[in-house]
DNA sequence: AGAAATTTTGACCAGTTGGAAAAATGTTAG
DNA sequence: CTAACATTTTTCCAACTGGTCAAAATTTCT
């Protein structure tokens, strides 16, 4: 159960200090590809790390540089040498967050079964909710807040997949495999009802009380999914 | 459609200033019972509404008492006149809230027919969650953030007006009009499907594009939802 | 080792934030 | 009309915030 790592390709050294070697440095971009240390990485995901745990408590506006420092074990301007700005800690976390979060749906395959490929997919989401709350919640916080860093990853990205999966989706419905339903918010009613035992945790575990609110409730959670994603409330047997 | 209005009943008048008349007001507490005028509850209100709009949007540590000040049309110090610190009016909105969060919960009836029922409460649900988006983000925020400020209510009245509900759900189940499933459970997936409408509103809007993004997505979600607990995804005739 | 580059630190700053104090301005009952 | 009270405005402040900068400490490379 990796804590975070999203993935840490292109890392585009944060803006490497540029002061008095400016004039050398940025008037000849293409000549130094700057290796990049190993402190660089290591340090950068640490960084990462804390953000992650501070933002999805806070929020963006909530959450203080000081904070992130401190939970990174670093000294604040020890942590702005590596992200110069806030904002940035805040887009690099989001855009690597989203390929994670997107992941599950893209392995959902055309020509697997429906039905066996849908409760995956419930299968897999849900296990996210249980192993990556942070997430989750740095996720829904963004959208609370009405996306503003993200909406263009939403719009473009995420909407392209989503309408790809809604086409296999409904190929599924033609062949009579699937009942006709609309496939977009087939799609939402799935992230909503997985996503909702990491953003509502508290909520849940409140509710279920010090004797069902355990560990137990993703199992629970699971098994009822299924059953209303393939039968709903209807009983068997008519009374 | 009014806007907030949630309930504005025991107002105990915002801390009214005791400054040097103290002595005689203070030491005499049940002597003076401070009528309330109209004006205070007026300002209260506005406040409230104003505090609504912006807690919903940047959550509580995220919210600052000027911008609420200014939605409200006054100054920062006239508002803490009303309402001594920023906690204050916090803790009176989501108090107020929870009433009118709750309600369609409550209003689900044991004597009625099962199906009518969940199907109204879905119903309301999406109805709220597109009439009051601002309530259910506040609602949402403070429960991303661990629900700091609300955790005994959630324990409290929100716990025993869902063992209540369980329990009616269970007996309908034992009379077989309902699928043997988890009741809470159940719950918990109509709160996540409706609510999602409000809270992830900007996903959903780019998700389904200019097209289907307009009024009409509410409707779709609740022909949606009604299959989805009705029957599930399963089709009648199978392929 | 020693020079060069990288990393870390400490001091600092300007803008914002929650909130206090008190003076100034209504409002109203006698 | 005016005293008593309620409301609003002005001024102010200490703590916090995001961010800068130069110097010091450390690592890396030759």
């Amino acid at each position: 159960m990796p804590p975070t790592k999203v993935k840490s390709a292109e890392v585009p050294i944060a803006a490497t200090r540029q002061h008095k070697a400016d004039a050398k440095a940025a008037v000849h971009p293409p000549a130094k590809p700057r290796p990049i240390t190993r402190i660089q990485r290591e340090k950068q995901d640490l960084i990462l790390e804390a953000a992650l745990e501070v933002f999805s408590l806070h929020g963006f506006r909530g959450a203080t540089i000081d904070q992130i420092a401190e939970v990174a074990g670093m000294s604040k301007p020890n942590l702005l040498y590596y992200f110069p700005r806030k904002e940035e800690i805040h887009r690099r976390l989001m855009g690597e967050l989203l390929v994670t979060w997107l992941a599950p749906l893209r392995e959902m395959d055309e020509n697997g079964d429906p039905f066996s490929e849908i409760r995956s997919y419930i299968r897999r989401k849900l296990e996210m909710a249980r192993d990556f709350p942070r997430e989750s919640r740095l996720f829904a916080n963004e959208m609370l807040q009405g996306a503003p860093r993200i909406i263009e990853m939403i719009e473009v990205d995420l909407k392209n997949l989503v309408d790809e999966k809604a086409k296999v989706l409904l190929t599924w419905m033609d062949q009579g495999k699937l009942t006709r339903t609309d496939p977009y918010h087939l799609i939402f009613s799935i992230w909503a009802t997985t996503q909702h035992y990491a953003d509502f945790d508290v909520q849940v575990r409140a509710v279920l009380g010090p004797g069902r609110g355990g560990e137990g409730r993703f199992e629970d959670a699971a098994r009822y999914l299924e059953q209303l994603f393939m039968f709903g409330l209807t009983p068997k047997t008519r009374a």
